[in-house]
DNA sequence: TGGAAATGTGCAGGTATTGACACATTAGTG
DNA sequence: CACTAATGTGTCAATACCTGCACATTTCCA
């Protein structure tokens, strides 16, 4: 996994494939911000163990559904910065 | 909310802002395949209740948080179609 | 306009998921 | 290498979620 998902190098956009790929650009993103986990969970109101499993690549059944559809009707996800 | 989420005219990128609009672009998608939500919902393995709350832009917890995370780390999400 | 197909809803039970806490392990830095 | 911050994990109780079923409502065509 790794930063292999990137689409390009430097501050570009990722592809999400499943919750690992989700995982690794959330991390990605969020040490470019030059967060800690703990600082991000905070902002967002969610417990750091939570995100922990987010950027880990848990599966869900929510995500993994979602990702599902998604998948089944042959549609890409693209995550980038607005302002890159 | 309806088709305004899309990027473009004609099937194109749809951007996601929240569970309403990531609703309205599996909705459009959807239709587009000309699938009906008990058809698409088989194929994903997953009741026709579930398809229909999602469409309709429900508010799981686990999305929200994904979404607010991506959103605190200042990324946008974008759904396309590979082949189009 | 009539009828079939598609979609929206309510309910109840079983399952999956999250938060909090504490501690082990790993990174990062001088 | 020593120290401190950051991360990874496990458990249990509380909460949220999904499914199946049945039926109401809305769409879509002939």
């Amino acid at each position: 996994m790794s930063t292999s998902d990137r689409v390009g190098k430097g501050p570009r956009p990722f592809r999400v494939y499943n919750a690992a790929s989700l995982g690794t650009a959330i991390r990605y993103f969020r040490k470019a911000e030059g967060l800690s986990q703990g600082e991000l969970a905070e902002r967002v109101g969610m417990s750091r163990y939570y995100l922990t499993a987010l950027e880990n690549g848990k599966e869900t059944e929510h995500l993994q559904r979602i990702l599902a559809v998604l998948r089944e009707l042959g549609l890409r996800i693209t995550l980038d910065r607005a302002d890159w």
